[in-house]
Order: structure tokens, then sequence, then C-alpha cells
DNA sequence: AACATCATGGTACGTTCGTATCACAAACTG
DNA sequence: CAGTTTGTGATACGAACGTACCATGATGTT
């Protein structure tokens, strides 16, 4: 049975394994066992490939980043092949409000992971403050380029704003994951301040009506 | 030495004493045996007030919730005896952020127990979605009195403008717990929304210096 | 004074968890 | 073909955890 196998694509077989198992128990009721069994391998395995429990969930936090970074990507293209700033705003925006179960697991996690970053020193270094910048610069620049256009309400700081929707959609997305908020609800919220950041205007392609 | 005990009172010590090691490991690396010696007790007492881990995680929740209305009610009385609208909600949001130890261990551990709430059906009930609410309907009932005496900019949805402030105000809450921003970054964040929304006059007692 | 009840301590039990160990077959290397 | 490396299984081990059990002194009641 031991061929040469690809150590890369096994470890990402484990790591979505972790995350299809957290994203169902949680990440705290989650043991090597769980991971072992979801992935349909031996525990042996799972420690073969990630020596320790530690190192799995490090690049099962690595991984989830990657695979949001790539949603969001997918989303802002699938926004059209030259997209407005606005729509390429909004985009970005939506992906990351937990509307289906993927992008609910995504945020699920996330959040569980950041929560243990507070007390863990290895978990902090990326994630939490280099991805949540590039997202901040990207819709800041994307904002800037807005501005350039006039398409902005006039007076705005672009940096300000871009922080500002951000913190929004984050904080509207774990209203939605406790259940307090409808995700239309949530994408109506953002919607409306966004039309207050963009200028109104005629024949836009961006604030059509209800997304899927 | 077993005198009449007042129960209620020492259910609170003990869930003062999880609230504090629990800031200080995270909940999830909390156990049984650690609330004890943080309250001074044995195992056996904890055991004893509260038969159950999960009842004392109940518990603890509900404690943290009431700490945290406490909390919020001081701060929005600080404010004056007769606090503008504007002082008022700014009192609310800010007390919200986590700045000084103590609010960074509310937020750290209310975040748990919302990540917890995800999976277990017992914790969500209550604090997620009854005191959020709460929170909204106040704001939202004071930024309709402040139409009224015509404070607010024209032409704003009273709830919405609610929603989008405590939304933004627990998403900067999230990023300074996981240090990606600082509280008074947030804060000038907050100010700067406020702004837009209160209409500028003389002489209020809100808006002093500059953000950044 | 006798007795029930309350508060508390100590400790044992069964489980689960992460990790380590032993064993072995397939594949590559020379 | 011999030998080393690599992938995989089964299982054992020690620690920690939540809970249960047993004991006992203090308090209140009759």
């Amino acid at each position: 049975m031991p061929k040469r196998v690809d150590h890369a694509e096994r470890r990402t077989e484990i790591a979505e394994a972790l995350v299809r198992v957290a994203g169902r128990r949680g990440l705290h009721a989650v043991g090597m066992r769980d991971v072992a069994a979801e992935a349909g391998v031996s525990l042996r395995l799972v420690q073969y490939y990630f020596e320790t429990k530690e190192k799995l969930l490090l690049f099962g936090l690595e991984h989830l980043a990657a695979r949001l970074g790539d949603r969001v990507a997918a989303r802002v293209r699938a926004a059209g092949d030259n997209p407005g700033p606005r729509a390429m705003v909004e985009a970005l925006l939506m992906a990351a409000l937990p509307a289906d179960d993927e992008s609910r697991t995504f945020h699920h996690l996330y959040t569980s992971y950041a929560v243990l970053s507070v007390n863990d020193r290895a978990l902090a270094a990326q994630p939490f403050i280099k991805n949540p910048n590039a997202a901040e610069d990207a819709v800041t620049e994307t904002l800037r380029r807005a501005q350039e256009v006039d398409l902005l309400e006039p007076g705005l700081d672009a940096r300000l704003e871009a922080v500002s929707l951000l913190a929004m959609s984050a904080g509207l997305g774990t209203s939605i994951l406790v259940g307090q908020r409808s995700p239309e609800s949530a994408a109506a919220v953002l919607q409306h301040h966004l039309d207050r950041i963009f200028r109104a205007h005629g024949g836009a392609a961006s604030t059509q009506k209800a997304p899927e």
C-alpha cells in the first residue's frame, strides 16, 4: 500500500477534514481522533503529517484564511470583468457575511481562532492582523479610485470609510452567526451604508435587487 | 466552620473567579479545579454550588451579561445627569469597546461564549439575542428622540442607524481584541461616524478632539 | 439532648485526550 | 538483491478532566 504520497496534498485533505468537523461540532470539541475519522484515515496518520495538535490547528487556520481569500476573490471576479468600485466593495463585504453554510463555517471558525489567539501567541501572528489589514488596504484603494472619478460623496476619508465598512461587516456577521439577525437584513444595512457613501447616479451596475 | 451561608453570594463569588481565570487563560482552558483554586475553595465546593460544569458556565454567562449591563449603565450615568442623545449613544458605544482590562475581558469572554453558543443550544437562548436587541432598541429610541428635536441629519432611519452603529462597535471591538487596531483609533472611527449622523452645532459636549 | 440537615473536605472512578512506541509492508536506492 | 527510507496500523501511556462517593464537623430544630 505505501506508495509515495504528496505531503502537501495530504495535509490539505486533513486540514479540510478539521474544518468540516470543527464547523459541525465547534473547534473546541475537535480532537485528533475526530479529524482522523472525518478524513477517513487512522489517528496515526494525522500524527504523521502534523506531529502535534497545535501544528494541525495552525495549518488549519492558514488553510481557512487562504480559502476565505479565494472565496472573496471569486466573488469579486464574479461581479463582472471590469466591475465598478461599488460592485467591487459590495462583493468583498457581502462575501464576508455568513449567508450560506460555507461562509457560516468560515465565520464561525475564524472567530473561534480569533478567540484562541488572544491567549495563544502562536495563533495570533499572521491571520488576524495581516489579512484584515490587507482587506482594509484593498477597500481603501478601491474607494480612492472611486473618489478620483467622483463616484463618492465629497469630503470623505477613504481609509476611515474602509475601516467603518469592514467593522460593520464583521459585526453584522457575528450577529448573523448567533442568530440575532438574518443575512438579508444584514445585507440591507450594508447596502444602506454604501448608498450613503456612494453618490446616487443613473445607470451603474451595482445596486440591483435581490442578490442570492 | 459550617455556618449558614448565602448561596447566591457564594455562587457569585465563584462565577467571578470563573470570569477572572477565564479572562487570563481563555475560557476553553478553564476547568473546575482552576475555578476552585481561583476562588480559594475546594473542588467539592464548586460542585456543591453548581452541580455541573455546564451550569457553572451558564451562570457565568448570565453574570457576565449582567455586569456588562451595569457597566454600560454606569457609563451612561457618568455622561451627566441629563445627557444629550449624542452623549448617551456615545457612552453606550464606547463602553462596549475593549479599552481597559475589564472591558477587554468582557469582550473576550462574551465572544468566547458567542462561539460556544453556535453549537450549544443551552447557551444560545438569552444573552446573544435578547441583550443585543435591548441595546438596539435603546439606541434606536435615543436616536428617535434626537430626531424629534432635530439633532440628527434629516432623512435618517433611526433603527437602521442604530444597527449600523452597534455592528460597527462590535466589529471594532473584535479588531481591538486581536490587536489589529488600537482602542483610540477605534474610538475615532466611531466618533467620525457619529459626526456624520448628528448635526454639527455649536456647544455640545461630545466631539472634542482630532482622530487617529 | 437527639437528630436531621447543611457546608465542606478528601479522594476515587471512568473517560478522553494528546502523544509515544512498536511493528511492518511497500517503494526507492545503490 | 540488499538495505534504507517512507507510509501506515494498532495500541499503550500518562495526564487531566468532570463527576460521584464517602466522611465529618457545625448548625439549626424539636
